[in-house]
RNA sequence: GGGGGAAUGUCCCGAGCGGCAAAGGGGGCGGACUGUAAAUCCGCUGCUUUCAGCUUCGUAGGUUCGAGUCCUACUUCCCCCA
């Protein structure tokens, strides 16, 4: 890492500048090729789950980068790999999923982050490759003549992840031990198509990374590169990536933009600069102002955050009214402030009166109607902003401003009811 | 192949003489304090039509008035010997 401040390419000086620089695997001579050519670099992921997560954003992130210094991304989508399964990291046997399930995981994936690049045909823009496209096709025998000759058990035993596997006499399976061969292929197999020279991953990745790279030399006799991107926390030390709701998903879906907006504006004071400079196009310069406001100040930058971060995946127009929403409903106290989520439900069903703890739940406010009474009980429930006191209370139309009645639970978290 | 362990509240770890909705943590949620922050303190944390009922302790049977706890078989994992 020392290499680090040395830096003498746009794209390399930008990376370490904003935080994202974990480990290079040849830093002077990567240096040295962002400066005298376009460079084509390209970051996997598995398509285990209809949407990636806010802990692969700052890979995302480094691929817009890359685009942004006049470079060429390509995004990988493990259409191939994730039919193996990747059972890394978890000891339990991860189901199987079926090729339909991968196929939709993938479409998803890809409708969920394209804004935050520019697809096409150009000299700098995207593009989007599935490694089902040569993973699929591979026959057992030539592809251990071919490819596996190259790897030495040895070695791969020696691996990080393989070593400490073994030294906690944990269970490796064969497929697994094989996922860095795969992955490893797919680092050459995209050299030879597009000329990629660069695999950037989280640096968890590292050694598979590494057994690319190794490949590469092997096979085509050509020198490619990794770069890593750091493991990101919170300041209090967690893993970066829970709401009030749950996970936090990128697709729009799973977490609307105002729920993410609310995400990004929750940060903690020391995280920050750190954020904008990650997650944000904002100049170094403004973030170092932003970041340096004390106090209650802070949450200025916050809402900057929250909106620009918004931008980048939802696009500017969600993102400003994410912003208008929130403000009209923290700051102005606008109770039934349009934008805030909503939820449906038939006229008929109210009509009689309903039990506010079977409404929260129905809502999915809260995960059962017994957990609607313990947060009355526990004071955190409300109806239209009043404290709901009786376990038992009943909502009727009288409660409706405009045919809207608003829920919550605590301070963050509110749902419109709207009647149809 | 032989022997010995383990599987608990579907977020995780983890206690559990045959009377157990099941100790204790972590995490999460709510309240107070604040700035929609952190830290701190307090409460909650299986479901329901809640003076009660119902479903939970790897799976399937069995013993018993009664089983997370005992027995049998099976599954998965770990350890030791070969």
């Amino acid at each position: 890492m020392s290499a680090a401040h040395r830096f003498r390419s746009e794209f390399l000086r930008t990376f370490v500048e904003r935080g994202a620089y974990y480990d290079c695997s040849a830093p002077e001579d990567l240096d040295a090729l962002f400066g005298k050519e376009r460079v084509t670099a390209y970051i996997g992921f598995d398509c285990t789950a209809p949407s990636l997560h806010v802990g692969s954003l700052v890979q995302l992130m480094t691929l817009r980068r890359l685009q942004q210094a006049g470079h060429r991304p390509i995004l990988l989508m493990g259409g191939g790999t994730t039919k193996a399964g990747d059972p890394s990291g978890k000891d339990e046997t991860r189901l199987l999923l079926t090729p339909e399930k991968i196929e939709d995981n993938k479409n998803a994936i890809v409708a969920g982050v394209r804004h935050l690049l520019k697809f096409g045909d150009g000299p700098t823009d995207a593009i989007l490759v599935d490694n089902a496209e040569w993973l699929d096709k591979l026959e057992y025998i030539p592809f251990l003549r071919e490819v596996g000759k190259h790897f030495s058990v040895n070695r791969m035993m020696t691996m990080e992840s393989v070593k400490l596997r073994l030294e906690r006499e944990q269970p490796l399976s064969f497929l697994e031990f094989n996922y860095s061969i795969m992955q490893a292929y797919d680092f050459v197999e995209l050299y030879k198509r597009y000329g990629c020279r660069l695999q950037s991953s989280g640096s968890d990745q590292w050694g598979n990374v590494v057994s690319g790279i190794d490949l590469g030399r092997r096979m085509e006799n050509v020198q490619l590169f990794g770069l890593t991107t750091p493991l990101i926390t919170t300041a209090s030390g967690a893993k970066m990536g829970k709401t009030v709701a749950g996970a936090v998903w990128l697709n729009a879906d799973q977490v609307s933009p105002y729920d993410y907006w609310q995400f990004w504006r929750n940060t903690e004071d020391k995280d920050v600069g750190r954020f904008l400079k990650l997650f944000t196009d904002l100049p170094v310069a403004e973030i170092a102002r932003l970041a340096a406001l004390q106090g209650a100040e802070l949450n200025e930058a916050k809402k900057i955050l929250a909106t620009e971060a918004t931008a980048i995946l939802h696009g500017r127009d969600a993102a400003d009214a994410a912003a208008e929403t929130s403000r009209k409903a923290f700051e102005e106290g606008v109770g039934a402030a349009a934008g805030l989520p909503t939820f449906e439900i038939a006229r008929d069903k109210l009509g009689a009166g309903m039990a506010v703890t079977a409404l929260a739940h129905a809502a999915g406010l809260t995960t059962s109607a017994g957990d609607a009474r313990r947060q009355i009980e526990g004071g955190g429930l409300r109806l239209n902003d009043k404290p709901v006191s009786d376990v038992k209370a009943v909502v009727t139309e009288q409660d409706l401003n405009d045919g809207v009645l608003k829920l919550s639970v605590g301070k963050k978290k509110h749902i419109l009811i709207k009647v149809v």
